[in-house]
DNA sequence: TTTTTATATTGCAATATTACGATAATATGA
DNA sequence: TCATATTATCGTAATATTGCAATATAAAAA
């Protein structure tokens, strides 16, 4: 019915799929992929960039920020997103950890 | 409007992201974990292992199919799913790459 | 062949996601 | 203060996802 039945699994279980969730649409690689790539990040620029609708990117930054990838802070005028690097790292070894884990030696 | 614009994205934006996807559902993540701890999996045991109906099941093990993850093969009389190591790998390595291009030095 | 067992497909309902126009909120500059 | 620029929120439409009952299919056992 469209739920996950997310009580049937475990707590780790859920959160790599959430965390997945966030990495499962091109528009958010590319949004974090774009605010590496800078010193700083203003919004408008990803527009341009993106080239999707400003609502659409915001709402996009909304779901990489929920999670706790992004911190905004001030920096000048503008808003600056920012990926957060504690946040980032325990994502990649939960992912890593899930990878090295499996065993291939199935059949 | 449900659809993602996937023309404005590079391939490998979309791969990761298709990618990203499978792995986007806590069932999806305790079906991969629970075939690589069998030595081969039968459906049915999937079915009394995670909890959801047979054909949820049967739905979720097709997502997993369709990004080249499983390969299934006959031992004796029970269709066996397993993991595709090639495949695994490759995926590993997209995320791998993924997660330690991003530069953190942001501000 | 018939029954049993295991998996796949179909059809449908409920909820989630994606996208954007319109508009609101917020901050900066004149 | 008022205009401008930037980001957030609201409302809505279209499509996708999740889940399961019912049913179909396929293979092995009786």
């Amino acid at each position: 019915m469209g739920v996950s039945k997310t009580q049937l699994f475990s707590i780790s279980q859920n959160e790599l799929a959430q965390a997945a969730k966030v990495l499962a649409h091109p528009a958010r690689i590319a949004i974090l992929e774009y605010i590496s790539r800078q010193d700083s990040c203003i919004c408008n620029d990803l527009v341009d960039v993106i080239g999707l609708a400003q609502p659409t990117i915001s709402q996009h930054l909304n779901e990489i920020k929920k999670i706790g990838l992004l911190k905004g802070t001030f920096e000048g005028k503008n808003l600056c997103y920012c990926i957060d690097e504690e946040r980032w790292e325990e994502l990649q070894q939960s992912f890593n950890k899930f990878f090295t884990n499996i065993n291939l030696n199935c059949c």
